[in-house]
RNA sequence: UAGGGCGUAGCCAAGCGGUAAGGCACCGGCCUUUGGCGCCGUGAUCGGAGGUUCGAAUCCUCCCGCCCUAACCA
């Protein structure tokens, strides 16, 4: 894995390095995240804050979040909180350093003016459509792509004093949305498009969720990101690679600006991830057509939505960590990410048993009414977990998949006359096999060898398979929900020119399962505990679980290289 | 020949002129009271072609492929 402190940094850190090296800025580094709140965050966003807030702590620096408020048709309130909510999850933090763009939209308004003066934004009164017809489309013919210079707005030229009179009247409110726009007059020959005389603020009347409707006209994200960054004195700003064509831009205002501050914008690749989407626009119609059940679905690349399913923020980190920061568009595997969670989860989590697709068994030569209790280890790997102790009787439950009464070749589980292990307590040996009149299995009868207690043999006696079980009497019902990734296709958004990219959705993404058995040392558990049910993978107890209706989420299954036999088996 | 960016094994990713790290996945094997965990082993000449050099993945030239941009979204 690529670990800073092993054997190298990425490509950001070196150039933050020099700039400290050459005195930069004093040799300060400050950095900061800023989201829009139109949306709740998932794991790409975290890659992007997990940077910032990284950078700012190896070089002892600072971190600001400052939210993105400057379209206020698409934010909400709601989204501020979770996305604070989300990012103190993961373990960041930025002291008293809470930041709204909308705080500066004053000091932004004065600095248009003050361009404007300096004859370098006017008042256009071009429609949206016009703009972008001026503005020069890409015309491609053969092959070629030809992008013709840009046609002058007829209103380019007004005289200072008028741009000033019109701009304060945009303020005040005497047009009408949309009817005009303030732009910067730099070049609309320039090849970079962005250049080309951008829009710094649009009419919208629309109730701001902190500004109320103090202002009518919005500052565009291209006029305020860089001037937000320099208020707060950052030096490096960090965003992701399709904002590097906007990097001259951004250079621009702050060049034409009295400002002292020279924060630096720097891109990196996003994050893509298998079998999921990681647009925000993708997510929410995923939420609002109901094809989750919300922003917090298990299934969703959201941290809300990885924090129900289970994810400790450890193993996020740790993922995030080890993708590494590039400027190459990385699309990396969902099994890298299971490979962290599991590599953590296996360190932290607790043991338990739990049947989920119970078949009863019947031990003949076990006393009736005898009840032992055994010693089952908390955490192999992690000691100080201790022991529990666990009721075993004549009747019990083990997973239905785990007999099969013509067992093929490399199948070890339990089979008639085939004797077994069950986890902490005995051997047993499979002697008859109870079925219904439709032929159904329901009920197994076996003998068990009191000389095994505990789970070993005194005669050295080896057997190939240890199974789970739970003890009927002592048995607690239980609602287990299987997930599974919600796309089938490893890009879900490959798809036939036409067809609904939703198609895509996996139908077995989830599987819910009633009536599954757990031991009754999980009577007692709260919500966004995590177990690993051994042998089926790990779980965490959703919030929808009740002390009489424990529900529980499976995090992610084991490794299970029986499963991967079988389907090499079958392909 | 619009502008910008990227191209090292299936995936992520080191390498910054001295003769290809590491991780995931995959495949073998060992170990095992979780077919889990752990341990061991197997793979690339660096998008292609030229050139510079004693020597290039690293420098130069040309070519190819992919991504981003043409919202008064961010």
């Amino acid at each position: 894995m690529n670990k800073p402190e092993e054997t190298h940094v990425d490509f950001i850190r070196q150039i933050v390095a020099q700039d400290v090296a050459e005195g930069k800025n004093d040799g300060r580094v400050h950095t900061r995240w800023p989201p829009e709140p139109n949306g709740y965050i998932h794991i790409g966003h975290a890659k992007g804050f997990l940077l910032a807030y990284g950078i700012a702590k190896d070089f002892n620096g600072k971190f600001n979040l400052r939210f993105d408020d400057t379209n206020p048709a698409a934010e909400e309130q709601q989204f501020v909180d979770g996305i604070i909510e989300d990012m103190h999850w993961l373990g960041v933090d930025w002291d008293d350093r809470l930041f709204f763009a909308s705080d500066y939209f004053e000091q932004l308004y004065e600095w248009a003016e003050y361009l404007i003066k300096a004859g370098k934004a006017y008042v256009c009164d071009l429609s949206a459509e016009e703009i972008s017809k001026h503005r020069g489309r890409a015309i491609h013919e053969n092959d070629r792509t030809i992008t013709p210079p840009g046609k002058n707005s007829p209103y380019r030229n007004r005289s200072v004093e008028e741009n000033l009179d019109l701009f304060r009247r945009m303020r005040a409110g005497e047009f009408s949305d949309g009817s005009k726009t303030l732009r910067a007059k730099i070049d609309m020959a320039h090849p970079n498009l962005n250049m080309r005389d951008p829009v710094m603020y649009r009419i919208i009347r629309v109730t701001h969720h902190r500004q109320g409707d103090a202002w009518c006209i919005y500052p565009t994200y291209d006029w305020t990101h860089g001037q937000s960054d320099a208020i707060e004195g950052i030096t490096h700003s960090t965003c992701s690679l399709e904002f590097e064509n906007h990097r001259p831009l951004y250079n621009w205002f702050l060049d034409q600006l009295p400002i002292v501050n020279r924060p630096r914008q720097i891109e990196y690749g996003r994050l893509n991830l298998t079998h999921t989407v990681m647009s925000k626009r993708k997510l929410r119609q995923l939420v609002e057509e109901g094809h989750v059940s919300g922003w917090d679905d298990p299934r969703m690349p959201t941290l809300r939505g990885l924090r129900r399913r289970g994810f400790p923020p450890e193993a996020i980190r740790e993922f995030i960590h080890g993708i590494g920061v590039t400027k190459s568009d990385g699309f990396v595997d969902v099994a890298f990410l299971e490979y962290c969670l599991r590599q953590d989860l296996n360190k932290r989590a607790q043991r338990r048993m739990a049947v989920l697709d119970p078949l009863k068994v019947v031990i003949t030569n076990y006393p009736e009414g005898q009840v032992e209790e055994l010693t089952a280890i908390n955490n192999p790997e992690d000691e100080s977990a201790g022991t529990r102790q666990v009721p075993f009787s004549r009747e019990l439950y083990i997973e239905r998949e785990d007999f099969m009464e013509e067992p093929p070749k490399r199948f070890y589980r339990l089979a008639p006359g085939r004797e077994v292990r069950l986890r902490y307590a005995y051997f047993i040996t499979c002697t008859d096999v109870i079925k219904d009149e439709s032929g159904n299995i329901i009920e197994l009868r076996c003998t068990y060898d009191p000389a095994t207690r505990g789970g070993d043999a005194p005669d050295g006696r080896r057997v190939r398979a240890t199974l789970h079980w739970v003890s009927v009497q002592h048995a607690i019902d239980a609602e287990v929900r299987l997930y599974d990734h919600l796309f089938s296709k490893e890009n879900p958004l490959d798809v036939e020119e036409g067809e609904d990219w939703l198609n895509g959705i996996n139908p077995d993404s989830l599987v819910v399962l009633t009536g599954c058995k757990i031991e009754p040392d999980l009577g007692n558990i709260t919500p966004g505990e995590r177990f690993q049910f051994e042998r089926k993978g790990y779980f965490c107890v959703d919030p929808d679980s009740a002390p009489e209706r424990p529900v529980f989420n499976r995090t992610v299954t084991m490794r299970d290289t029986w499963a991967k036999l079988r389907k090499q088996k079958l392909a």
